[in-house]
RNA sequence: GGUGGAGUCGCCUAGUGGCCGAGGGCGCACGCCUCGAAAGCGUGUGAUGGGGCAACCUAUCCGUGGGUUCAAAUCCCACCUCCACCGCCA
């Protein structure tokens, strides 16, 4: 959530970020209306409340007449008080559902939606072939890496097995992303993948994603899309020590999403699936130390691309294609040589304050008074990068070399095709 | 799933309707004492919202949410978590 009083003093900042995401910035005169005149009711009760108590207090030394004076005072206080209480109570409320449907500030993301972003760089060369290529199902099915039928069978569409050597490589490419976040000094994780309400809703997924979200109904609990969620909730409601930050994890977790309104997108293979496997960094840490911190996880990112030696390009995601939470986000996104595409690999956001206010996540120095943190989140390896590396990698008989880095955690310099 | 016990200020604990506007101890900070330190003594000690240039003032917070009452840490209801035992189970 945004904060009111970075509002208050500076309305104008959350107006241009509103019109960069395409958004309504008429919202910003409603919150400020809408603060003031909760602030007034809060005023208005707390006098009465203050009364009450002195009245009360005079009650229980009082005896007789003056005691049924100050009793029937008394009496009409409560009521009083009960009144202001109930108006300031729905005022604060109207203004918390406005503010938390209110995405972060951006910081210099580009403004526009979709396809508005802006290429930072690219990196490698595309592969040229001179057979015509297949595709990472066909070259999965090939190597008894990847069972979609089967997957289909048991579980419905867009849900897979990874066998043999498809198994072995996800192992190996996540290990592989443990180890490097491990080595630069992050804590591994190994979270939980189910959420209660309230930890769900505090780190912003069931605000617009809410339908991309697996509920189980009988247990009141969620799947969780990212392991970015549990990290999030990790210090909810915490005051940490400034001393420590910034604090990195690094999550291991299968993430479970819907896809639902993606019918038909991506059906073919494992790009877009209900379940795969992720490993994630999450950082907390100094609101001023954030834009940096981004950029670290940024790098790290294109360490892992580098090992696993992909051709991709960076992107600045525009405003309007931000999530809620960030106010700015770089995408890596790996050549698909089949469909001459790039594809998603990574996403880092910066969330700044705005998911950590949220779960109450602060931090303190010294005797100082506590301040929110920032967060930020990204990928280090998922799934997915399967897809990439099996048709970036593959030779004319349809066996896949094992990119080098990969090979001590793969087991494996090729990976061979089994019929 | 069942039965019983417990949740109070960073930690331990007092607290059975108004003297709790939460007491004490530990810890921590500052001061006194000391050549210096320890011990001892004294003072202070959280979070959040609102008001104020500020010192400060004010409201809320005793697991959470409701309720009773002029008044709730205290009484009532529901829920959550932890501990113990029983049952079931990978």
């Amino acid at each position: 959530m945004i904060d009111l009083r970075t509002l208050r003093e500076d309305p104008d900042r959350l107006r241009a970020s509103q019109r960069a995401r395409g958004e309504d910035d008429s919202v910003v005169a409603t919150l400020l209306d809408l603060d003031e005149r909760r602030r007034g009711a809060l005023t208005a009760y707390e006098s009465l409340r203050a009364e009450q108590k002195s009245v009360g207090k005079s009650v229980s030394t009082s005896s007789g007449d003056e005691r049924a004076v100050l009793l029937a005072r008394a009496k009409e206080l409560a009521a009083a008080v009960k009144g202001a209480e109930a108006e300031a109570e729905k005022l604060a409320k109207r203004l918390d559902e406005l503010v938390m449907s209110v995405p972060n500030i951006i910081e210099d993301a580009p403004p526009g939606g979709e396809d508005d972003y802006v290429v930072l760089e690219e990196v490698g060369e595309k592969p040229s072939f001179d057979f015509t290529p297949r595709d990472h199902l066909e070259l999965g099915e090939l190597l008894g890496a990847i069972d979609t039928e089967r997957g289909a069978k048991v579980s419905g569409a867009r849900f897979f097995f990874l066998t043999g050597v498809g198994a072995r490589l996800q192992l190996g490419l996540l290990n592989m992303a443990m180890q490097q976040a491990i080595e630069v000094g992050f804590t591994p994780m190994i979270t939980p993948v189910l959420l209660k309400p309230e930890a769900m809703a505090g780190t912003g997924f069931l605000g617009s994603h809410a339908s991309e979200v697996y509920r189980l109904e009988a247990d009141d609990l969620y799947l969780v899309g990212t392991s970015e969620a549990p990290m999030a909730a990790y210090h909810w409601n915490e005051i940490l020590d400034g001393g420590s930050l910034p604090r990195r994890y690094a999550g291991w977790s299968s993430c479970f999403r819907r896809e639902a309104g993606s019918y038909g997108k991506d059906t073919r293979g494992i790009i877009r699936v209900h379940q795969f496997d992720k490993v994630e960094m999450f950082s907390y840490c100094r609101p001023e130390d954030a834009a940096e911190e981004h950029q670290r996880l940024l790098a790290w990112e294109k360490e892992m691309l580098a090992k696993v030696e992909l051709p991709y390009r960076v992107i600045d995601t525009a405003a309007g294609d931000l999530g809620s939470s960030a106010a700015r986000k770089f995408d890596c996104e790996a050549w698909l040589p089949t469909q001459s595409r790039y594809l998603e690999l990574t996403s880092t956001s910066n969330c700044t304050e705005f998911q950590a206010r949220r779960l109450a996540v602060r931090y303190r120095d010294g005797e100082e008074k506590p301040r929110t943190v920032a967060t930020l989140n990204g990928t280090l390896a998922t799934t997915r990068w399967i897809v990439a590396i099996l048709e970036n990698h593959q030779q004319a008989d349809g066996s896949v070399v094992v990119p080098k880095a990969l090979r001590p955690y793969v087991g494996l310099d090729v990976l061979e095709p089994v019929k």
